[in-house]
RNA sequence: CGGGGCGUAGCGCAGUCUGGUUAGCGCACCUGUUUUGGGAACAGGGGGUCGCAGGUUCGAAUCCUGCCGCCCCGACCA
């Protein structure tokens, strides 16, 4: 613990995989690319899930499981999906003793055995719109992993509806995409860029692929939650067909989208600095951590700082504030000012006997360099407001900072000159050839197609061509 | 699967080239004392199949053979 975090600007990843681990977040698993996610990173974790639900439920959504094995076969029914999936599944072969009949594969996502109980569900145009969605892990055998950004098992929540009609499809594959903008803006302080996937980035099987990507410490981008408009396609694998009012049969429209503990790995590189974490309030599992400070042979300085500080907390806790008061022992305060700054806590409290003399506090901001003294009466009252301020301050250092690295360029040597520490916004021809030179030649990728970007009908940045989109596209490098 | 590297205490490493008593260092951990308002100091202490198996030798962490595992870079990906 006494060793200084890897700056940023040195090895950002160093400085990610000491963070998680110095954090208490995660730690390693005996098993290659999985992880254990420790008390801190899963109080996280079931914030995100606690919002997100409740967002869920607002639109009318209802929670339900589907099992984790799934039959083999199932993926052989739609071909780009398997397509898409087959070089990352792990299978289940052998089980009671024995070689299966036929192997199950650990799901890499849910679609298949959704469409194939869906089928059954669905009779009637009645019986839709179907709103489901269902809190799981899943796994897939990735080559390299990463904390959080990529392991071979991940936690997430995945959403699939059926409807009627395309356009009321598509309009839930929108309102799903809007749900996390909203989410990751007003609860994580991500100011994430919404937009569509070219056809060369879509997900294997659908038909429009809506993404929110959010901008790092680091400016590459991180795809932190997709919303998929699949057509009919599954419908058609998986015969999910109901007579409509007219008494034709039909196939349902189908989307699914998901967001996955990978928003972890954007909160860390999203706000993080070289002191460790930053959580945005709304989120951190603890929002205001109280050091109380004395010596230790100094009983009744003790008591008084021990009882005003469980005081406090007990005050902001009646606010719904999430606190902790650090009792631990045997640290030095110092050591315990370091160890909160690294696990993010917005807000600080320090206690102690001088304090106690002149009924104040020492109050420190997690984003401002100076502490300020404030009037223990006052205390309880200005910390709601505070940790709000808080959220608004880290969500507008997280906007001016991808603005300041969101350029627009049009000609292909000012592509590649600024690519390095910056979103690109470009004019495209829509070639998945020329994206997959581009990306050869630079690393950088097409992350969307704004929702609201900048109207243009130019020129494709790298090979001339008239552009495929009334607007300029993002490329940029990513996790 | 191509290229590179590494397996010695919970973590990070030295020792291996040139075999030799009890395998060492830093951090972490335990006990005590003094400390405590920005990562405390001192003293004492616990903890090891030196990746696994075999071989050479009076003697192997060190030399030989085989095996296993992990990490980094590339192609793939939320």
């Amino acid at each position: 613990m006494a060793k200084k975090l890897t700056p940023q600007s040195q090895d950002f990843s160093a400085w990610y995989n000491e963070i998680v681990y110095k954090a208490d977040l995660a730690d390693l698993s005996p098993v290659r690319g999985s992880m254990v996610i420790r008390p801190y990173g899963f109080a996280l974790w079931e914030n995100i899930q606690k919002n997100l639900d409740q967002m869920f439920k607002d639109t009318g959504h209802e929670n339900l499981y589907f099992p984790l094995l799934i039959p083999m076969s199932f993926f052989e029914r739609e071909a780009k999906h398997v397509e898409g999936f087959a070089p990352e599944l792990a299978v289940v072969t052998h089980a009671g003793g024995k070689e299966l009949e036929e192997p199950l594969v650990i799901r890499p996502t849910s679609e298949t055995i959704i469409g194939e109980m869906y089928s059954k569900w669905i009779m009637s145009y009645r019986d839709l719109p179907l709103l489901y969605n269902q809190w799981a892990n899943v796994m897939r055998w990735e080559m390299r992993t990463r904390p959080f950004l990529r392991t071979t098992e991940f936690l997430w929540q995945e959403g699939h509806t059926a409807h009627e009609t395309a356009e009321e499809a598509e309009a839930e594959t929108i309102q799903m995409v809007n749900i996390y903008t909203k989410f990751a803006r007003d609860y994580a302080a991500i100011p994430v860029v919404t937009g569509e996937k070219t056809v060369g980035e879509r997900f294997a099987g659908a038909k429009m692929t809506l993404t929110i990507e959010a901008m790092m410490r680091d400016s590459k981008a991180l795809q932190a939650g997709t919303s998929h408009y699949m057509g009919t396609n599954f419908a058609e694998a998986f015969d999910i067909s109901f007579n409509d009012k007219e008494n034709k049969q039909a196939f349902v429209h189908t989307t699914s989208w998901g967001l996955s503990t990978r928003f972890i790995g954007a909160i860390i590189m999203g706000h993080g600095d070289d002191k460790g974490l930053i959580m945005p309030p709304r989120l951190a599992p603890v929002q205001v951590v109280i050091v109380p400070i004395f010596r230790k042979n100094d009983a009744e300085a003790k008591e008084a700082v021990m009882t005003k500080a469980n005081g406090i907390a007990n005050e902001l806790k009646a606010q719904s504030i999430r606190v902790k008061v650090d009792t631990r022992q045997g640290m030095s305060p110092g050591f315990k000012f370091n160890d909160w700054e690294q696990k993010g806590v917005p807000i600080r409290l320090e206690l102690g006997p001088k304090d106690l003399e002149n009924s104040t506090v020492v109050l420190a901001d997690r984003l401002n360099e100076a502490k300020e003294t404030v009037a223990l009466d006052r205390v309880v009252g200005i910390m709601a407001d505070r940790l709000e301020q808080f959220h608004h301050k880290l969500l507008k250092r997280a906007t001016d900072f991808r603005d300041e690295h969101s350029i627009e360029v049009d000609n292909y040597e000012d592509f590649k000159a600024s690519i390095e520490g910056n979103w690109l916004l470009v004019n495209h021809c829509g070639s998945e050839d020329c994206e997959n030179q581009i990306q050869k030649d630079t690393k950088a990728t097409p992350r969307c197609i704004p929702l609201e970007g900048i109207k243009s009908d130019g020129n494709c940045v790298h090979c001339g061509e008239k552009s495929a989109y009334e607007r300029k596209i993002i490329f940029a490098k990513a996790y």
